[in-house]
DNA sequence: ACAGGACCTGTGACCGGTTACAGTGATGCT
DNA sequence: AGCATCACTGTAACCGGTCACAGGTCCTGT
């Protein structure tokens, strides 16, 4: 007989339990149990009964249940600490959620999405996170110097964050992209097209994103024996309008630039636009190259010239590395390599 | 005397449950759990006792234990039944989701965030959803012909769609902006402006957005006496891409167009550089209205008139009538006003 | 024949809360 | 004085699972 739809609920039904298909099956509600979790030795017989028993009734276990009697929950939190409009407008935050989601659900995880911008919110996160509601906690680009993250390892929290955390190395494992790297290669492919005066625009220096991406491009300078000069180099906050503005300093101060090397795509846009008010041809006149790949560099005019950024793999890397520390493994920091991505605003 | 830290949590210690509590303030723990509740009849004396037993001993409840007791949650599932991909990469996905996420802290509601694109995630998510996890679900967008919401109403969750759902008008409360009037202002505007021949860049036909915004088009024309040519309508998809085509196409088939009515401001933008490849003057020759005001409006070259959609409105009503059908009312569908922000692209 | 192991199953305690119910003093009313 | 009521408190059952432990078969080896 074809087993019509299971009915898990109804107008007055409650759902069943797995005392319900202990019942239907004739066993015991631990066999139920143990067929559910399927580690220890359960005859074939009874086994299939009780997949029978399961479909026919339509049981789900209790998430809740499971939870308190395991001390388990199977969730994770993705903790936002900074005000969260910076973070939603950013195209990069949105990449890096997705593949966090995804990547726990590939591991049948659930996520939590948590906010803690006010002191009430953060108050009701520090006592929800240590009270053992969630397995760990993904956190994104923390300041260092937020009493949250010291209450969350006094609580031993599992804590995986994106961006080193300075100070906490040994207690908070982290992933993050190869900045330092990556800087340099943008700037050596500048370098490598024959540019000398090259300019940069950096990202806030209270990040490791911004402090590393700005040594690469010391180190590139450095290694082709090209002087720096702190006239060419100005200070953004990521933004696509600090951008702007960092680009018409530069045309102020040092007007014979002949390229920008951008900490982030949306400070190269906002670079990209002065450039073109003032005159200047990209790339003939002066060649940009941005930071992160993200959606914005393939469409502004030029197409921008690039690091990636691998967001699916520093997602992918958080999670992993969160199972790991959840089992037990001791902290431990990773990097993940950059590539270079060319288009039109700095062909090779 | 100066109440130290509570400590929580340390070395080998377990967190104190209400039972440590009871003991700490010399009660009972059913009287511990009537102070956290606050609901029946408690002495001064063992509220202010266990209050400083708790403080005390840094309890914090269990919620797993809570929910398994009283059946509610305390937590609501986000839910993308899209491709993801598609959804994260909208901006009007992450202010939604910012919305949502805000309102939902503010009510002390957890915010579960979950993929169901995939079978198996599919499977999972109903069985997660059903089974009586969360309290209630917020959907985006979903398609009307997807088996998971018959398998969702089924189950007898609490629901409500960002987007009416046709077909589940009935047990289906959503929140969606005044879509149509929008359309219709959109247009009305460029016919004060003294247009005549007005085209319009749909969104998809199967979408309760897609369809409005096009009915407020036909509206505003046929309200001033204007034919409906139905070359002047091309279909998109909501993306950038989509709108480009679509601008090619009207340009071929009626090169005489005086104005754009783009349903998505991502196919404005992507109309605008197909007028501006094709020489014509934007306003001058065109005038172009968007949908949604989304970030990218305020960027485009000119800067977008649009259409704005109130998602932090929509969010914080999603949230307020899911809260209503958790309690009981019977399900109701909203519509927020939308307001017509004027830019370059279509100057008053 | 019987000890001992492998395989399988059921009982009952427990996870940490909520809540129905039964009780206890003190007070108010007749 | 007697009794009902109010204000408060504790006991115990329950939510729906997991798991340690104690058996019970059956097979094998001596």
């Amino acid at each position: 007989m074809l087993p019509s739809v299971p009915t898990p609920s109804g107008p007055g039904r409650k759902r069943p339990t797995i005392r319900d298909v202990a019942r239907e099956a004739g066993v015991s509600y631990a066999t139920v149990s143990r067929v559910l979790n399927g580690r220890e030795w359960v005859s074939p017989e009874a086994v299939r009964s009780v997949r029978e028993a399961i479909s026919r009734t339509g049981y789900t276990a209790n998430h809740h249940a499971r939870s308190l009697a395991t001390g388990r929950s199977g969730s994770i939190a993705f903790l936002l600490t900074e005000p969260q409009h910076l973070l939603f407008e950013d195209p990069n935050f949105s990449v890096l959620l997705r593949g966090v989601a995804q990547a726990l659900s590939d591991r049948e995880l659930t996520l939590i999405l948590m906010i803690a911008s006010t002191p009430e919110e953060r108050a009701r996160t520090i006592a929800y996170l240590s009270g053992g509601h969630v397995d760990g906690v993904l956190l994104v680009s923390p300041h260092s110097g937020d009493p949250l993250l010291s209450q969350l390892v006094q609580a031993e929290v599992p804590i995986v964050a994106c961006g080193r955390v300075l100070g906490y190395e040994q207690v908070i494992s982290s992933v993050m992209a190869d900045d330092r790297n990556g800087g340099r290669s943008a700037v050596e492919h500048l370098i490598a097209a024959g540019r000398t005066r090259i300019a940069t625009i950096t990202g806030p220096q209270d990040t490791a994103g911004g402090v590393d991406r700005l040594q690469g491009y010391h180190d590139a300078l450095i290694a082709h024996g090209l002087t720096i000069d702190p006239a060419r180099i100005v200070h953004g906050d990521w933004s696509r309008e600090s951008g702007a503005a960092a680009m018409r300093t530069l045309l102020d101060h040092t007007p014979d630039l002949d390229a920008v090397f951008a900490a982030s795509d949306a400070m190269a846009a906002g670079a990209l636009r002065v450039l073109r008010e003032a005159g200047r041809d990209v790339p003939g006149d002066v060649r940009v190259v941005g930071f992160d790949d993200s959606g914005l560099a393939a469409t502004t005019e030029p197409p921008l010239t690039t690091v990636r950024h691998p967001l699916d793999r520093v997602s992918e890397e958080m999670v992993r590395l969160l199972t790991d520390v959840i089992a037990g493994r001791t902290p431990l920091s990773i990097t993940v390599p950059t590539t270079l991505v060319v288009r039109a605003s700095s062909p090779s």
